[in-house]
DNA sequence: TATGATAATGATAATCATTTTCATTTGTGA
DNA sequence: TCACAAATGAAAATGATTATCATTATCATA
């Protein structure tokens, strides 16, 4: 039942790890990769199943998917044109991960994500 | 301009201080108020851009809509029961501010949610 | 009190991501 | 080759949100 389609995760990989549903279609359509709308989404939440790539939400509500494991990252984000810069988040992840243990919370996890205009918007 | 309706804002109070449009919606009908869903979705927005509201995502990406008191702050969810607490993220505003610069960004918003399970669940 | 400008309202239609349905194709073992 | 289960994808359904646009309420002023 491992419906965990290589060239979805792949595309996903190409893309930076982290983008929507619709997006990883698009560029596999743009690429000229013969496949449909549904089996990206049912290859992306087989690969949420699998733990092998989370779900977070952008501010729209649309679920974008990132590649977890090692390398965690956040993102730096223009409203204008869309460019996405990966960053370091050593400060945010303490912060998170003491919180929530103050708090009695496990199995914890975070999001943040900083928006705004880049120099060329 | 205001179009902060009482009625929706008496309404979500009613609620909890925590609900969706549709809800906000579906209770003012069940109760008899006479309201379009158009007008909870300005008024609640309108809310949200006077900071009276805030809003963050069901993890099927609905929004909902919170009543929160003065003050940027973060939140720390369980996905469990929902439960919701408030936290403040001195730490995190300086370093998505900093960051935001470093990369010539401006007019910087950013988002950081905690999310786990609570001692209870 | 009329008048008119402006803002508020809400029914309806449009949008958009996501999920369902279902018929077809593909792979695999007998 | 045959049969059968899993995978695929086109198209329709769903559900939240937003855009349109005509109507209605407000309110200051003549």
């Amino acid at each position: 039942m491992s419906r965990s389609n290589p060239r979805v995760l792949n595309t996903l990989e190409r893309a930076g790890g982290f983008a929507s549903a619709q997006e990883v279609y698009r560029l596999m359509q743009r690429e000229g990769q013969s496949i449909g709308l549904t089996t990206v989404y049912r290859a992306l939440q087989s690969l949420v199943n699998d733990k092998i790539v989370d779900i977070l939400r952008r501010e729209d509500g649309e679920a974008i998917y990132r590649l977890c494991g090692d390398g965690h990252h956040h993102h730096l984000v223009c409203k204008g044109c869309g460019d996405t810069i990966e960053i370091e988040g050593g400060a945010v992840e303490k912060w998170a991960k003491s919180l929530a243990e103050e708090h009695g919370f496990r199995d914890v996890g975070h999001t943040a994500e900083i928006f705004g205009l880049c120099s060329k918007c």
